[in-house]
DNA sequence: CTAGGTATACTGACCAGTGAATATACCTTG
DNA sequence: CAAGGTATATTCACTGGTCAGTATACCTAG
């Protein structure tokens, strides 16, 4: 049996990755990704039951990695809770404007397999973004907001909104607003105490902060 | 040459539009099109140039259609603004709960068309949600927002976010999140003597009930 | 010498798009 | 009005190519 270390079965795993990020899953073939990784398709599937076990395998490979860096970029933030979330979608419009990144993988292979509920994909897609906003609701509740579940929902929104705005119109700038919106929300719901000053500028609208929605 | 009236065009265009819709760009072919159009494939090619072109008139088809759709729901909520654009949501969850919804058309063809950038059906996707922020914008301006630009773009986030997040999960409660984060967001926006006492609700705690939000 | 791993070569199904022929409807001209 | 032509609209049958997955054989390490 092919453990995961295996380096045949991760050098398959990481070309396969880099095609159905880069084209999508149904665009990549499955001889495609047995050339890209250097062996024949039937090696291929002696590591792999099927290309939709490949395609799970290509996703489950990306959970761990990509909330890593959300959390690292948080924590490396040295200000206060509104801007750590900032930091996030700071760091992350900077990565939106390599020209090969093409969004949330998660999502849009989530898109792709909308027709076939059940795949194995689309459920560690979802295991993906419900554990990072478990973590982020531990964060908010950590930092004493009363509604840190309702919040860190919206804060999923509006990153995900972000991963397919800028995809569509290939416009990083929304992954900012994005990141503006965000702060402006995490800062309503902050206790006063602990409120930074930066999260005082309101991202809506220049004369009136937004400190009395909370 | 084949008008946008003709019958058969327009019969060809709605099973397209289902099959697009349903199962997605890459998975429906265009010989399952034609099955369900009645017709022959050949029939289809004398009025379509190609699959992509026939891709992009399924998107162009929807276009106006969608944009009026949130534009009456806008307008027939008797609220203030922020409970107009609530009411875009509410539709949208209710829409969302239905067994064969899929999410938003153009965002999932944008994603499974993300490897090809200059794609016309991209191109009229990015044009459809470039029209339904300018349209959102217009409305803020004209309830005397400040910031009119960067609220309807972050509407945009919320709602395209809700898309996305909903169709993951298959659960259309995240619809009304984004919601009640549009609701708040636009209220803090308002200017004080026009803001409705139902935005005054805080919207990042569950405990109080929005209206409509069942 | 045997079991895990890899290669060549294949299957049957499907795919986007086409060639050649035919039907229909209208329109000109004698 | 009638004969013949022309553009529109449709069909059947096909092409070259790709797809996911497999049958069989080989090969190398323990």
């Amino acid at each position: 049996m092919a453990r995961s270390s295996d380096p045949t079965r991760t050098r398959i795993l990481d070309a396969a990755s880099r095609l159905f990020y880069a084209e999508g899953i149904r665009a990549v073939s499955v001889d495609a990704v047995a050339e890209k990784a250097g062996i024949t398709k039937k090696t291929l599937y002696y590591h792999f039951r099927s290309k939709d076990d490949l395609v799970a395998a290509y996703l489950a490979a990306r959970d761990q990695p990509n909330l890593a860096l959300f959390k690292r970029w948080f924590d490396e933030d040295t200000g206060a809770v509104p801007d750590k979330v900032a930091a996030i979608f700071r760091h992350l419009a900077e990565a939106a404007r390599h020209p090969r990144w093409r969004g949330c993988g998660f999502l849009r292979t989530t898109a792709e397999l909308a027709n076939l509920p059940g795949h194995p994909a689309i459920r560690i897609g979802a295991a993906h973004k419900k554990k990072f906003e478990a973590w982020l609701q531990a964060m908010f509740a950590d930092a004493g907001i009363a509604g840190s579940g309702e919040l860190a929902r919206q804060m999923l929104l509006l990153l995900d909104g972000a991963f397919a705005v800028v995809l569509l119109h290939r416009d990083a700038s929304y992954m900012e607003t994005a990141g503006e919106a965000a702060r402006t929300l995490v800062a309503a719901a902050l206790p006063r105490r602990t409120r930074s000053p930066r999260s005082r500028q309101p991202a809506v609208t220049p004369s009136a902060p937004a400190a009395g929605a909370a």
